[in-house]
Parts: C-alpha cells; structure tokens; sequence
DNA sequence: GTCGCTTAAGACCTCCGACGTATCACGTCA
DNA sequence: TGACGTGATACGTCGGAGGTCTTAAGCGAC
C-alpha cells in the first residue's frame, strides 16, 4: 500500500478511535509527516484527499482541522460524487427518491412546527401563478428541503439533498416542455402542505409520492 | 480558490462533459500538469483526492484512468465517509434503512428469480441452527445484500451497503448481550424468504420492517 | 512457430529543499 | 483603550532527482 493511503488510513484511525475529535486541530504537516513517516508532498495528498470529502478543514496560514462531521457536512460530499452520474441513471435515483421522500414527509407531518409551516406558506404565496422555470424549481428544490428538514433525521436530510441534485435539470428540462407542469407542481405543493397543516401523515406521504410519480412517469416516457 | 482545488474542477468537468469517459486513459502527470498549468506536485493532490472518492483509477506503471462511474463504484464511497459517523446518529441511519429496506425488499419479491431464491435458501441451511454471532452477522449482511440485489436498482443497492456498516458492530453487540437475538434473526430471515417465494411484495415489505424495527427499538432502549 | 525470459521504456511514487502567501498574536503608538 | 504594523507560524506551490512498478518489445530455447 503507498505511503500515503497509509497516511490517509492513520488519520482516518485517529479520528474514529477519538485521539482526533471534531474541531480537533492537527500537528502541523511537517510534524505529522515526520510522525507517520513519510514526506510532506505525501502527506498533504492525504490531508487533500480528506479534506475533499470534508473530514478536514485546512485553513492557510493557521492550521488544519478535523470538522464538525456533522452528517449533513460529510454527505454534502456525497453530492459532489453524485455529479458524476450519467443521465441514464437519473430514473434510478428518481426511485430511491420516491422511497424516501414520502417517508420523510410523513414523519414531517408529525413534527413541522406551525412556525415553519407559515414559512412554507409564505415562500408558495411569493412565487405567485405564474413564475420561471427556473424560479420554481429553485423553489421545489427549497420547499422540500424545508419539509424533509422537519423530519427530524438529519441523514435522512442530507441523503435527499443529495439525491435532489441529478434530478434538479430534469425538472427544468419537464417545466420547459410538458404543457401545465408549473401548475401541475404549484398544486401539488399547496396539497403536500395542507396535508402537513392537517398533521395527515398518510395524507402527506401520498401526496408526496404523486408528486415525485408524476416526474419518474413523464421522465420515464420521454428517455 | 486554490490551484489544486481548481484542478479537481477541471478534472471533473472533463469528465462531466463528456470530454474524457469511463475508462478513457488521462494524459500523464506531467502532461497534464502543463495543460492545466500548475505542478505535478500539486496535480498528484487533486489526482489523489479524486482517486480516494473512485472517480480516477490510478495505477503505477501504467497509467492513470477514469473508473466506469457506476453507481455501486461511487457510493462505495460513502461507506469510507460513513465511517467517520459517531455512534450517537447509528439510530439515524438506522432509520433511514428502515425505510429503504422494506422497500427494496418489497421491489425483490416481484423481480427475485428461482435461482437467486435457491441460493438464498442454501446460505440459510448452510448457516444451520446456532452460528456464532460473528458468522450471523456476516450472513446477517450477506442475505440482505442478496435481496436488494434484485431489486433491481443499483442505487438502491449501494446505498443501501454503505448504510449497512455502520449498524454491523451495533447488531454484533445485541447478538452477544440480547437473549434469543440469534434465533430471533434467523426466524425473521425465513420469513422474509417466504414471503419472496410468495412473491407477496406486501408481506416481505412487513417482515423486513419488523426485523429492523426489532433491531432499532434494541438499541434506542440500550443507548 | 510458440513459449518463456530478459531488457528497456514509460508512468506513477516518494522525497527534498526552497520560496510564496495568508493568518494570527504581540508589541507599539496615538 | 484601540488601531496599526510587524514578525512568527503554517499552509500553498514549485522544480528536480531518484525509485518502483507495469508493459511490451526483443531474443533465444524448445
């Protein structure tokens, strides 16, 4: 094994025994090149490696850090990865989205608070009857971001974020060329959120998945 | 931002536009470290940092080359990010299996062939009536790998596995201090394959959520 | 003609030393 | 007391020198 996966497996250990804690700040990297026994270059590939997938922060001038490896920060990275997939598989995240989205709904209909349902309301209110494509999707995006948010389960959260990404062109794509999907859409939302106003978890978790089917459906008989 | 920083994106936007494709070979480091304008030294960071997350396949003495992309190739990933999760948010991820699972279980009982079954059988006989705990955890792993296998959906199935990992010491450790948790996970499993040979979609879906929801209320009431 | 070994070229691996740049802390001065 | 300047510190970047591994061409024996 090179020098530097090695590097890289340390750190990782020294992480996950807890000898490094979030927030932890490390040697500095001619130190911890010369205590893990290799040279700096090598050293900072690893340390470049791990902070590409936001396990350390490195500041210049100042030092490098491990992070908070919240779980929302750590897949934020999966995001990055998810970039990489063609666009023959966007029907297979679609499906894992339409999994989970209805689940993270439901249970959001448990827990949302008043406050953020006003939120939710008010954001649907600004978009008004007739936005861009553009602007709605930029609005879907946030509007389930807020739902799933409410949930409660902070994987759960970034998971979808994550998946949301590949599909996000596919929405622009449909608003652009199925006649009275911007419609379609805005009423779904308002449905999804009188569902949750209702605390109608069944309610919500089927509306959610119509509202994710009728994307898979029209990308599905478009590929 | 810096160069090597901006080296990742332009590696990555090569890839993404198509520019260079799964398996296509990359110029040499310092070939490439010329065309994108900075040092090899710098260069081998961000060939590095891409190679940790299994878009760059690097191999010395040949060459350096894009990896196939596959969904199950770049959620492996995830499994290194997973690890770094503290055991206070197992009960999230735990959650969010809870609810692909079922789901990806329910999807195998419609698409599951004879032959997968019979394998699945073999590996439940083979394991017999009172394995070590060790032996039924990794069975434990397998036997559900198997299933959402067939699901069909490779995303799916990925992220499912790297979900998995971090639950494993948590079912090792309810294996060695719950009474009947053994028996309990091997009767749970027939269940399952049952329900598969059934090709009942609703009664495998229930049978898998029982057995994580079983494994779930374990630990909330431990922790 | 085929198989196996030797050899050389190509590409990545590792290291060293030097200099550039950003940050922070301390001391100075108004 | 507060703002500013300065130095120490740590990361950022670079060029070059060997080292190691893979591959394939070259060559001889069967």
């Amino acid at each position: 094994m090179a020098v530097t996966d090695e590097a890289i497996e340390k750190i990782k250990g020294m992480i996950v025994s807890g000898a490094l804690r979030p927030g932890d700040r490390l040697p500095k990297e001619s130190e911890l090149a010369a205590d893990l026994g290799l040279s700096r270059n090598s050293l900072r590939e690893a340390v470049r490696a791990l902070s590409l997938i936001r396990i350390l922060d490195v500041r210049q001038g100042d030092g490098t850090y491990v992070t908070s490896l919240d779980p929302q920060l750590l897949l934020e990275a999966m995001s990055f990865v998810v970039d990489f997939h063609r666009d023959d598989t966007v029907l297979e995240f679609l499906a894992v989205r339409r999994i989970l989205e209805p689940a993270a709904t439901a249970m959001a209909a448990l827990r949302i608070s008043e406050q953020q349902l006003d939120a939710l309301t008010a954001q649907l209110d600004k978009l008004g009857d007739a936005p861009s494509v553009e602007d709605l999707v930029a609005c879907d995006l946030e509007f389930h971001r807020g739902i799933v948010h409410s949930s409660g389960n902070s994987v759960l959260c970034s998971l979808l974020d994550g998946l949301s990404g590949p599909t996000t062109r596919a929405r622009i794509w449909r608003g652009l060329t199925q006649e009275d999907a911007v419609g379609r859409t805005l009423r779904e939302h308002r449905a999804i959120l009188a569902a949750l106003r209702d605390r109608d978890a069944e309610a919500a978790r089927s509306w959610a998945t119509v509202h994710i089917a009728s994307v898979e459906q029209w990308l599905r008989s478009t590929l």
